[in-house]
DNA sequence: AGTGCGATTGACT
DNA sequence: GTCAATCGCACTA
């Protein structure tokens, strides 16, 4: 959920990559810095950074105090107050407004303004339970891959995905 | 102070 | 399918 001035915009999250403790890829990998101090917090809060100079990435941090790893948001099936997702992607195509991780920030309007936000408490940015129609996910339905743009530690399974949904990103060919 | 590099995207052939 | 833009930050000296 993303409560901006002009209402709340929401979605349904559709694909994660996981980071986890001693994952060379993991940005955590290294030790504390500043950039990742986030990750360092107790599980929930949000790590945000910005990749390739131009897209924001959105991580949840997923260990207790002291410990880095995190997820990473992929993609959103938008669900609620589309036109302003529409208006900050400058996209018309529903399929496209949060496929992948920059398009989701750049709908949300989320920035590093809200790195080390508690997202387990109701906010600028929280996950919540924002589903009008809420459906149940069996575990048949959550797709495994290898993760997306990494070079390090790259067999991991570690991406996980709605099967199906066509708000996922990355290639057909990992997403069975 | 200088250097190199992305957990990507959008434009283009 | 290929490719370049873009910039904060971690690293080295």
């Amino acid at each position: 959920m993303r409560e901006l001035p002009e209402g709340v915009a929401s979605g349904r999250i559709v694909e994660t990559e996981a980071y986890v403790v001693g994952d060379t890829a993991g940005h955590a990998y290294r030790g504390m810095t500043r950039r990742n101090c986030s990750l360092f917090l107790e599980r929930g809060h949000a790590y945000i950074y910005l990749a390739y100079g131009s897209s924001y990435m959105l991580n949840v941090s997923s260990e207790t105090p002291g410990i880095g790893a995190g997820v990473l948001i992929r993609a959103l099936e938008p669900l609620e107050d589309i036109p302003i997702m529409r208006l900050n992607r400058g996209i018309e195509r529903l399929r496209d407004l949060a496929r992948g991780p920059g398009r989701l920030t750049a709908a949300l309007r989320v920035d590093r303004r809200l790195d080390g936000l508690d997202l387990c408490r109701e906010g600028p940015l929280w996950l919540g339970r924002g589903d009008p129609e809420p459906r149940e996910i069996g575990p048949g339905e959550i797709g495994e891959s290898i993760r997306i743009g990494v070079s390090r530690d790259a067999n991991r399974l570690q991406r996980f995905y709605l099967r199906g949904s066509p708000f996922v990103s990355g290639p057909r060919s990992i997403n069975v």
